[in-house]
DNA sequence: CAGTGGTCTAGACCACCGG
DNA sequence: CGGTGGTCTAGACCACTGT
């Protein structure tokens, strides 16, 4: 890969391999938080590109707020974030990674079933007889259980997950990517605070009336029809959820 | 304004012009959900533009989520969605009108006072001992109180706000950015559920032990400087928060 | 004033999709 | 194959900043 250079016959775009080295930059501290960088005529004769290249990938680094830029003035780093690659759409076990823990699940359901109205709904589900596939597992982090998901999956045609399948691969979005050719690429999250109910409390080994964080999440595919509906509560004593914001 | 064409000598943009006509589409129905909207070779040609301005239009709807793209297809009109305009920075007044309620606010506390530890952390503030400008405010909606709010402000030089101000706007943002030329510009924020004790319960008219959605908030300014620290806390029975994730 | 980012043009070639 | 969006170029002028 583009250490320092751009690789003219490299099948990534010019412009995304420059983003990529200036991200390097960011994050080997050869770019600081407030620094100012080259200019973009610079930035063009160094990396033997045009000044639209260099402000396509510089586009880029500022929409995901790792650069600012101020006319007149220049182009400079941004301080680092909490973390800086929030709001894109993630499944439970990468979220917990990122964080440094360790995901699991116990499957406690899987298989055709019919969809409560709210699915119904959210999926746009004509006959409100149809079948859905649903899942209902318990997550943990670090071996303690943290949440309880329901996700109903718009499958193509009439096909089945195996409980093997998902076991192997850990992660939902990963396995539907793999075999169905489905991408996540845009969701809508609602977030509520709820109270643990005699079975949540039970399966995630708390007090009845502990505080939840209630997560209804819809979800659409690359070919922008819905693809996921989930809901979902964690322990609102262990689970946090972050969200970014711009102007 | 532009209604169907491009004003070469407007202040505004031609790619802002072409985004605003084409939002007008959308909005009037003339453009629909799922439907092909004309070729870019198409559109420069009916707005006297260059293909790359047509691009930049079209690239800012998409990333609002208006307009999806596929190579080799064509550009379709995407879904509408709960709200299109999520993840953009918003004070409690325009999200509450938003969805349709009156906002309103009673003052609790309003002046300088030694910083929490964790509002220290979040403003950057070098010495523990140093004041900083904190509002206390109970809100609501429909004159129904809905969350309470402690919000920490860095004020240029050692400013200050009366009530009488915060009152007659409403808005501290609209404040902040009027007297102060302070904008808002991005913002993470972190959600938790929680549990009201006795001070929060009596003050939202609920019980002690009833579920609040607990969110911290940091924002930056234009100068990418923090601005705000906040922490509220809503009911959780008449509070939800959406947001917009993409891949 | 010189230097910066912001806007815009006209044109080129590529990768992908569908008939 | 023609038509679509995706990438890229070389160049121009504007608006804003600081000196």
């Amino acid at each position: 890969m583009a250490y320092n250079h751009i690789d003219p016959l490299s099948a990534l775009p010019k412009y995304h391999q420059l983003y990529k080295i200036f991200l390097r930059k960011i994050e080997e501290g050869d770019w600081i938080a407030h620094q100012l960088i080259p200019p973009e005529r610079e930035l063009e004769v160094n990396y033997q590109v045009s000044r639209t290249t260099v402000r396509q990938a510089l586009s880029l680094m500022g929409n995901q707020g790792y650069l600012y830029r101020e006319q007149g003035r220049g182009t400079f780093v941004a301080p680092p974030k909490l973390q800086q690659n929030l709001n894109l759409i993630k499944g439970y076990s990468e979220s917990i990674l990122e964080r440094g823990y360790k995901p699991g699940q116990k499957i406690l359901f899987l298989g055709y079933v019919e969809p409560p109205p709210r699915a119904c709904e959210q999926l746009e589900l004509e006959k409100s007889n149809r079948e859905i596939f649903h899942i209902k597992r318990l997550r943990f982090a670090n071996n303690k259980p943290i949440g309880i998901q329901d996700t109903y999956l718009k499958l193509p045609g009439d096909k089945y997950i195996t409980e093997q399948e998902l076991e192997e691969r850990g992660s939902l979005y990963a396995l539907l990517e793999e075999t169905y050719g489905l991408i996540p690429t845009e969701a809508i999250e609602t977030l509520e605070a709820t109270l643990a109910d005699e079975g949540e409390a039970t399966l995630l080994n708390i007090h009845v009336g502990s505080p939840l964080l209630a997560i209804e999440r819809t979800v659409w595919s690359q070919h922008h029809s819905v693809m996921e509906y989930l809901e979902a509560s964690y322990r609102g004593d262990m689970y946090k959820y972050y969200a970014r914001q711009t102007r």
